[in-house]
DNA sequence: GCTTTCGTAAACAATTTTGTTAAACAAAAA
DNA sequence: TTTTTGTTTAACAAAATTGTTTACGAAAGC
C-alpha cells in the first residue's frame, strides 16, 4: 500500500490554492500540476472541485477549533497572566496559519452556506470560552488586578491586533523586501502583549 | 444628452459584486443583469472584465488616498488630539466603505500586477504621514505628553483595531441577527478611541 | 503469475463564462 | 430631417474550466 501519498499531496495543495486564491480564483488544474497528478487523478479521489473544497474547509475548521478549545482549558492561573497567555498563544496560532482568517471570512461572505456551517461548528465553543474568561475577569475585578470589562471586548481586542500583525505583513514585505520577519513577529506580538495588558489594567508595568 | 447613467450604473453595480466576491468571483453577466442593463451593453462600455476591474479598483484606490491625506492635513493641533482624530476618521471612513479592507488585500495577495499598482500610489503618501506624525509624537513625548512611540506601530495599531469593528460586523451580526449596529459601531468607536489613548499614555484618563 | 489498486496520458464532453456581432429602434443632437 | 448615440434582443463565437472516459502501464499484494 502507498498510504495513499498522492491523495494527500492533493489536499496539500488544494489548501494552499484555497487559501491563496479562494474558491471561485482557485483552479483544479493548477492544483493537480501543482499536485504531480494528472487533472483525472484529482477527480478520482475526490469527485467535484467542490467536494475538495469542503475536505480543506473541515480540515481547516477543525484545526482552529481545537486550538480555541485547548488555549480555554487552562484552569489555575490568574487573569493576567490568563491573558498574556491568550494572546502569546494566539499570535502563535496565527504564525502557524497566517491566512486562515482572511480565507474564513472571505469564505463566510462570499458563500453564505459555509457561513452556516461554521457558525455551528463554531460558535458553540466560543460562547462556552467567553463565558469562562468572563469570570475570571470578574473575580479578578473584584480582587482589583484588572478594571471591569467585557470578555467579549477584550477578545475582539486580541484577536484583532494579532490579526491585524499578520494581515500586513505581506504589506511590510513588499515594502522592506530585506525585511527580518523572525524580528518582525517577534516584536509585534510583544507589542500585542503590552496593548493589551494596558487594556485590561493601564497601571500594569 | 442622456448623462451616461446606465454606464454609471454598471460601474456601481460591479463595484458591489468586485467588493463582494472578488474578481474572479464577480461575473459579467450579473453586474449587467442588477444593473438593468443589457449584457452587451456592458462590454459596449467596459471593453472587458479586466478594464471594468479596473475603473473600479482606480476609483476606490483615489478615494482612499484621499481620506488618508486629508486626515494628515490637520495641523495646529496638540499630539493626543489628532491621534483621537485620527481613530475617529478612520473609523468613519471604514463605516462608509467596509469592505474596501478586505478586497484591497484580497487582490492584493491574488493578483500582484495590483499590489505593484497600489504600491505606487499609496506608498508615498502613507510614508509622508508617518514622518507628519513622528515628528508631532516626538514633540509631544519630550514635553512628557505621551510615551516614546513609533508612529508605525501607533498606526497599525489603529487600523488594526478599526478594522476588526468591521471585520467581525457581519459575523457579529449572524450571532445576534436582532442586533443594534448603530450602538455597535458608536460604542466600538469609543472603545478603540480608550484603546489607543491607552496606549499612547497609560495615565490618561 | 494473476489480480487489484494506483496511476498516467490524452482526448473529449459539458458547462460556464466571457466576449462579439448584427438587426432593429427610439430619442437626442445636429 | 438626418445623423448620431444609446440601447435592446438574440444569437453565437471563443475561451476557460470542470468533469468523464478510455486505454494502458507499473507495481504491490496475494
Amino acid at each position: 500500500m502507498k498510504d495513499n501519498k498522492k491523495q494527500k499531496r492533493i489536499l496539500e495543495v488544494a489548501e494552499e490554492e484555497f487559501l491563496m486564491k479562494g474558491f471561485s480564483g482557485a483552479r483544479t488544474v493548477e492544483i493537480a500540476e501543482r499536485a504531480g497528478v494528472s487533472h483525472s487523478m484529482l477527480h478520482y479521489y475526490y469527485k467535484t472541485k467542490e467536494q475538495l473544497f469542503e475536505h480543506v474547509m473541515s480540515e481547516k475548521l477543525q484545526r482552529l477549533k481545537e486550538s480555541v478549545a485547548t488555549v480555554f482549558m487552562i484552569e489555575d492561573i490568574p487573569a493576567v497572566e490568563l491573558v498574556v497567555e491568550l494572546v502569546v498563544r494566539h499570535f502563535e496560532f496565527l504564525r502557524e496559519n497566517p491566512d486562515l482568517p482572511r480565507f474564513i471570512i472571505n469564505e463566510m461572505i462570499m458563500r453564505p452556506e459555509y457561513a452556516e456551517m461554521m457558525k455551528r461548528e463554531a460558535l458553540p465553543i466560543l460562547k462556552d470560552a467567553v463565558a469562562r474568561l468572563q469570570r475570571k475577569l470578574d473575580a479578578a475585578a473584584k480582587e482589583g488586578e484588572v478594571r471591569t470589562m467585557e470578555a467579549t471586548t477584550l477578545l475582539m481586542d486580541i484577536v484583532s491586533v494579532n490579526l491585524f500583525s499578520f494581515i500586513v505583513a505581506p504589506i511590510l514585505s513588499s515594502v522592506k523586501p530585506d525585511m527580518d520577519f523572525q524580528a518582525y513577529y517577534h516584536a509585534r506580538c510583544q507589542e500585542n502583549v503590552q496593548l493589551i495588558l494596558n487594556r485590561i489594567n493601564p497601571d500594569i508595568k
